[in-house]
DNA sequence: AAGTGGTCTAGACCACAAA
DNA sequence: TTGTGGTCTAGACCACTTT
């Protein structure tokens, strides 16, 4: 039994955000068995119908899955579904292009202004900064760099080489689950930097992409610079 | 009194595709009022509960708005909320960049395959071609063409000028709503054409954008390609 | 057979907006 | 004051999954 101490909040909120909190915590861990709406509606007091309402809502926002006969469950970002999510890159018939790892860096160091408003540290706060390039069919496609507050990922340098998708690891490894990127996007030409790690000219135009990536409380935990070339694969976004 | 013939369709979602289908004819237009729940329960013989739902699911889909004391009516795309959902050109501090017309010419062609294709067209059927050159603070920044099914559009070439958006143009005066819209992205020099009519030096860097716009019944009703410099400019998108 | 979520009902009361 | 949507309840029955 749970006390909901907020006023002025519908019932099914209170049951949600409590829900929630359990999840953010840690208490109950992607893959875990919810209580059933009976119970639910139990623990916190109401019917069941408002339950009801409240794991809805939670399913709507992709926090868990419910299936009938089965239960509901904290959602896990299977590789099926959603692995490749928030990688917009495809081939020309629309398939998922997924550019194998070619080199890797991880780099620890103290973050600069831009990084540590994006993140919320503090000035010059510690950082990570992984920068890889990745590669289809053997020609280089993307040079990427994330950076991500030091503190959530204790350990990481040692991690290396990391998988080809990172937020599974962030998710597994560090309870860090991605639900939202907002990402800007520039063409522009190739630096001579960048053009030297993807071995094309200089001036080459390059598809930059600037993400920041979101966690479940809608804290920034990556600030991520993407250089794609794009004239066999293309980025593809469905807005509604 | 509206019979429900399909078998084996939740209640909710008979009358929810019910309701759909008389805005979808045009029965129910964009700002009409919707019948109130216990209205609409009775007409399809369920309970308010039911109707209800039909109408959530209406409303999450964009289709209606629902405001408390007031009532439901039939989604409008007011220009406050989403006259530019489609437009993704921001300003470096994330603000809209509303750019102005510059230039315009609407042609009356046959398709090319391509177009006849994605637009579901006869081979070489009559479509029309609206090109554009926009510019923001007297800088030319894009260089637009639409292409659409001359049939949906009957006298759009005689509306010239059109207006800065065209969606609602298309809503208000052909009844087609846009509700999706599928973008591919590149990064490309400018041909000696683009650079011309937007007067960069040629192989400038600049965004390639491929529009598919669906409208509620999926059908693709417009193919656009966009050029934007984004040196000033960055096309922003939210994934979740 | 038991337990789960999915649908549906028939009411109740509340908050908000307009006449 | 009336009508609207928003919340909430307490039940019913169904479909699906597992034991």
């Amino acid at each position: 039994m749970s006390s909901l101490s907020e006023q002025a909040l519908p019932l099914y909120q209170r049951v949600h955000d409590a829900v929630m909190a359990r999840i953010v915590s840690g208490d109950l861990t992607p893959g875990a068995m919810l209580p059933s709406e009976f119970d639910l509606a139990a623990q916190y007091s109401v019917s069941q119908g408002t339950a009801r309402k409240a794991l809805n809502k939670l399913e709507q926002s992709g926090l868990v899955e419910r299936h009938q006969g089965k239960g509901t469950f904290v959602a896990t970002t299977t590789p099926e579904t959603s692995l490749f999510h928030f990688f917009r890159l495809r081939h020309q018939d629309e398939s998922q292009a997924i550019p194998q790892p070619f080199s890797e860096t991880i780099r620890r160091r103290a973050a600069n202004a831009k990084e540590a408003q994006v993140l919320s540290l503090e000035a010059r706060g510690a950082v990570f900064e992984i920068a890889r390039v990745r590669c289809i069919k053997k020609t280089k496609v993307c040079h990427e760099t994330s950076v991500l507050n030091a503190d959530l990922f204790p350990g990481l340098k040692e991690r290396s080489p990391l998988p080809n998708a990172l937020y599974p690891l962030y998710q597994r490894s560090y309870g860090v689950t991605i639900v939202r990127a907002d990402e800007q996007l520039r063409a522009m030409e190739a630096t001579s930097s960048i053009a030297n790690m993807l071995a094309v000219s200089e001036a080459t135009p390059v598809l930059e992409v600037e993400r920041r990536a979101f966690d479940i409380v809608g804290r920034v935990v990556e600030l991520r610079f993407s250089f794609y070339l794009t004239s066999q694969l293309h980025y593809s976004v469905s807005l509604r």
